[in-house]
DNA sequence: ATGGTTATATGAGACAAACTCATAAATTTC
DNA sequence: GAAATTTATGAGTTTGTCTCATATAACCAT
């Protein structure tokens, strides 16, 4: 035998008890009592366990009644909990906000802004997750993140790029290196160097797409370092050249023992965007962290 | 905006979850995928957030619908516990047993019987209540308790009283005291003495209802004791004598510094009685639990 | 890309559950 | 013991949920 226990069971089990009656509760939920008793009727029928004491004329609960009593106050609580939350996120407040950055150093940037978001948005669920850089943008159209740090925008029907700001991708070598010596690298400048760079595909570096993989340069060698800090700290000791974004070299001074220098005679420039679904925009707290992102990019180039 | 959540949804969204996808799901629950899908929709609607992916082939749960899956996977297995309590109770495995004892010794006795009983039922809720002593009929009438041990059998409609054995009233004083040395006690040897009984009422007390108030002797003092032990012990250093049962007097040997002695010539009788609902008779546990006092008190009679 | 395949959505009608209304029965109270 | 209060019952209506049949959309392989 299953019973058909419903919220509503429980919900007028617990008002019966707290109105001490089935007129009182009746009227508490707007209902009439005529459906109470129907109800409790049914229910008892169905678990087969009397759940009030009927001739006691202000009807109590049985022992089993009691017993679905303090399910009801263990459950019913959750409840409006979910449906709070559930309000908070029909209103904008809350929702998940999960960023994915193709663009390997933008780590440096992106934390400070994540820490002025949070503050502003508490019931927004944050989180960075650099594992899947490869595909972010499928993971972008199926929901799995919400936002994508990108510098190669591509044309697609439900994602939006938004630029963020300019960069240009820097030579840096060790201050006693050779190259340091000229006002201007191109790409012939790598054919001797061991090139340092981010663990990722080539397609996704600036120094390959931009740069040696169009003049079909090969350098001597590579080395594939995971954090900004060590690249640097590594080029500063001689034991290679890089390319990085102006303003990662500009900021983070782990050493003074390096220089930079532009790339070809005119200059390489980037965007960097955030990429989002188009429905996404409407979301206030969406539009937020672009802003942000735009008001940290500023502070970078002034530094 | 209020949401009509039910456990059927709560069922659906895990079952979907955890088969990933509608139609296996619609397959386990036996109801047809349309229905899950009708079900899902109108939940969406009416909850104003999406739950689902739809965008994407197996469907999955958006953010919101992990929030409830979170609260499914809290919830429903309290159902089912609940659900196994109860059937427990249809079954007569589980159940309540909060005895009232209107005879105040009886605990003595009646202790050691629940502890056999207690592993022979290890469902079912024991209680002893020796606080409501005085209406306690009224309250097994009422179902707040479910058996009343008591002396005084009364003739009512739903309420079935049940022998568990006879014993004698016998009168207690120190072996110092004078009346030792008569054979039997008769209601006048009463009248120079200070009675100790139980706090409760005259009308309760076998000393009064059998023998004092028929003869209308008054003791010269009264001293209402709670505990068995004190009155033997107060009895034997001579500060009052009393009235108790004779198993009472044999069982526990607290001091030998007393002796007991008949009351009238013909002696007094009394009987025992469990009292319960007469619809609880049917309860195995019920009837279990008067097998055992029986038993118990075979051993007291022999003690 | 394109067609086949699988997965979900939709609309109309069937069906069942839950409610209301009117009134009866039972308990408590004075 | 009568009046008042509280719960129960039955018939009829409403509401909501399910099924059936079919449309639409996403996925997958060639």
């Amino acid at each position: 035998m299953k019973m058909h226990l419903e919220f509503r069971h429980l919900r007028t089990i617990k008002t019966i008890h707290e109105a001490g009656g089935l007129a009182k509760a009746a009227d508490i939920l707007n209902i009439t009592q005529s459906a109470l008793s129907h109800q409790i009727k049914g229910l008892e029928a169905q678990a087969g366990v009397a759940l009030f004491l009927r001739r006691i004329k202000p009807m109590r609960l049985t022992p089993a009644g009691l017993r679905l009593l303090r399910l009801a106050e263990k459950i019913l609580p959750e409840i409006d909990a979910v449906q709070t939350e559930f309000s908070g996120l029909r209103e904008g407040r809350a929702g998940r906000l999960h960023i994915a950055i193709e663009c390997h150093a933008c780590f440096e940037w992106l934390l400070p802004v994540l820490e002025t978001f949070r503050k502003l948005w508490p019931e927004v669920d944050v989180d960075i997750r650099p594992g899947l850089a490869f595909d972010a943008l499928p993971a972008l159209q199926k929901e799995e993140v919400d936002v994508v740090i990108s510098s190669d925008p591509e044309n697609l029907a439900d994602v939006e790029f938004i630029p963020l700001f300019d960069y240009a991708p820097v030579f840096v070598a060790s201050s006693k290196h050779p190259l340091a010596l000229k006002d201007v690298i191109e790409a012939q400048d790598f054919r001797g160097e061991t090139l340092i760079t981010y663990p990722v595909e080539r397609a996704r570096l600036d120094v390959f797409s931009q740069l040696l993989t169009p003049a079909k340069v090969e350098p001597a060698g590579f080395r594939q370092v995971e954090l900004t800090a060590v690249i640097l700290m590594l080029v500063a000791s001689n034991r290679g050249v890089a390319v990085l974004p102006d303003w990662v070299v500009r900021e983070v001074k782990y050493s003074s023992d390096y220089t930079t220098r532009p790339l070809t005679q005119t200059g390489i420039t980037r965007t960097l965007y955030a990429a989002t679904r188009r429905e996404d925009l409407t979301k206030k707290y969406i539009k937020d962290l672009i802003h942000l992102a735009g008001e940290e990019a500023k502070n970078l180039q002034l530094a």
